[in-house]
DNA sequence: ATATTTCTCTGACTATGGTCAGAGGTCGTG
DNA sequence: CACGACCTCTGACCATAGTCAGAGAAATAT
């Protein structure tokens, strides 16, 4: 069996049995809808934030919350500032029903790890978040986006504001690149799930080029996308004709660095002109 | 966050990028349920069968055989032997279709593997196995049934065809505890969907009784099954009031002396009558 | 040979999930 | 204050999934 047939199985085989799981636990006289909106309605939600959420047309949630609303476990109320929102909240007996729903589902997930021993346990939860980093960090996708569009300006905000806080000098926000100006390189945008997660670009005519601004957002850190994201930034350059690529990178960066180092490149003399960029690496680029 | 909200959490995660998997491939016109039961068709399946593989409502399935019979993708004749069994067979049409769902559900997959490097699919890949074992060995039951119900019979005769193999000297099935005669002891079966996979049973009056006829299944081995279950028949003889359990083995079953070994077992004399238990073991139980 | 069981099909029915067009209120902008 | 954009609700649809009772044919037990 080759390995894509292995990852089909493995998602057959735990679709399964989770579908068992859940069709068990949720299927207790509510609909699936239902339960579900119940858990997403929590302390009160926007109604418009839970059909984005659950991605439900307007038609579809209105008769749901009606048929809650019927069985006295949502009211709906308008939103205090915007007249045309509404927002529901859980009854008393709509939190009694959600924290029962609740309840069952961690029962049924006890029942599952109680046969285990504690050391399997342990197992489990390791492979499970093996397996949660890997697919998080394959489904990531990386493209290259205009520098000025909103999603990369956020990225590069939250990367000067994190440098900003490690660097003992600060960093001053006018050191990023000006929005607009990058017209030789390229800017690399990581997104999960639509929500960008990561960024870096190159930049220069060639045949050297210059790696700058690489981040990755903290709640992506961990899974690898750091090197994929330098690779693909690697990559784009070299199909642009760059052949060697350059950086220059601050001591305190020391997980950088040693990424930096584990993706082949060598120190070299400081070039730039960035007072934060005390050292910096080179590497030169296989032609593919 | 605990043990069980781990879980959870990786199985909505899961379930969420799977599904969104699923949908994109087999949504593709052709309703979910119509789908299912092409892939299980496959080469040819009776109607009966295919019932009870997808638990499906026999009016349910003679429509949906119904509409894939209008759509020209599968045909439904009778069985050769037993004329109130039908047969649905694919049509030329029907395999096409079929082999696309398959092409789809690799591609995506496929897709989902591209991102990463060797190393880290073939720790994906590792991750996802343990996964499976586990949950495998989790959701496995073991249950006390009388000796003499048609799943004990039949994992003793796969016990024993098995033993007649692995010894030299062969293994005759006369040695097995003949049905209904286990009045002082408990038979435990293990089952996994509802089929049999292991067994064992103790034996005796007390305070010593005997372990006998522990066995696994061959695809339910490398689980850790076979720990479970003989924890299993040590726990129930010791609600039982047994304070010392002891059984004999053969030299041949290498894996099983090392369980024994390893689970808190001494040797000890041999001490049986029967011409295979040339080894035996002991261990003294504590009262929980 | 007759009764019972097994298997499939049919038609009627229900629930759930989901889409669509339009009505009507509310907000921000010019 | 008029207009367009935004948000929600309503009612009318539709497809899929699933259940149920009963009829009819074939096999099996008595």
């Amino acid at each position: 069996m080759d390995q894509i047939e292995l990852v089909r199985d493995f998602n057959r085989f735990y679709t399964q049995r989770l579908g068992v799981l859940n069709d068990h636990y949720l299927g207790q006289g509510r609909p699936l809808g239902e339960a579900r909106l119940l858990f997403e309605i929590g302390d009160g939600a926007d109604l418009r934030e839970l059909r984005s959420r659950l991605g439900l047309d307007s038609g579809y949630l209105s008769r749901m919350l009606r048929s809650l609303g019927a069985a006295g476990l949502v009211t709906v109320g308008s939103h205090p500032s915007d007249g045309r929102v509404r927002t529901a909240t859980l009854t008393p007996a709509g939190r009694r029903e959600r924290a029962d729903l609740e309840a069952r589902s961690r029962d049924s997930v006890a029942a599952l790890l109680d046969p285990l021993t504690p050391a399997q346990r342990e197992r489990l939860l390791e492979a499970q978040a093996s397996v949660r980093r890997l697919t998080r960090l394959a489904t990531i996708t990386i493209e290259a986006v205009p520098d000025d569009t909103a999603s990369a300006r956020a990225c590069l905000h939250a990367y000067a504001g994190e440098l900003d806080l490690r660097f003992p000098e600060g960093y001053d926000p006018a050191t990023l690149i000006a929005p607009g100006t990058l017209t030789e390189g390229a800017f690399l945008l990581a997104r999960e799930a639509e929500q960008p997660v990561g960024c870096g670009l190159w930049q220069g005519a060639g045949p050297i080029a210059e790696i700058r601004h690489v981040w990755v957002s903290p709640d992506a850190r961990g899974l690898g996308l750091g090197r994929r994201l330098l690779t693909a930034i690697e990559q784009d350059a070299a199909a642009h004709g760059i052949t060697t690529v350059r950086l220059g990178t601050h001591p305190v960066l020391t997980e950088a660095i040693a990424l930096y180092r584990a993706s082949g490149y060598r120190a070299i003399p400081a070039y730039g002109s960035s007072p934060y960029d005390q050292l910096a690496f080179e590497k030169r680029l296989q032609a593919t």
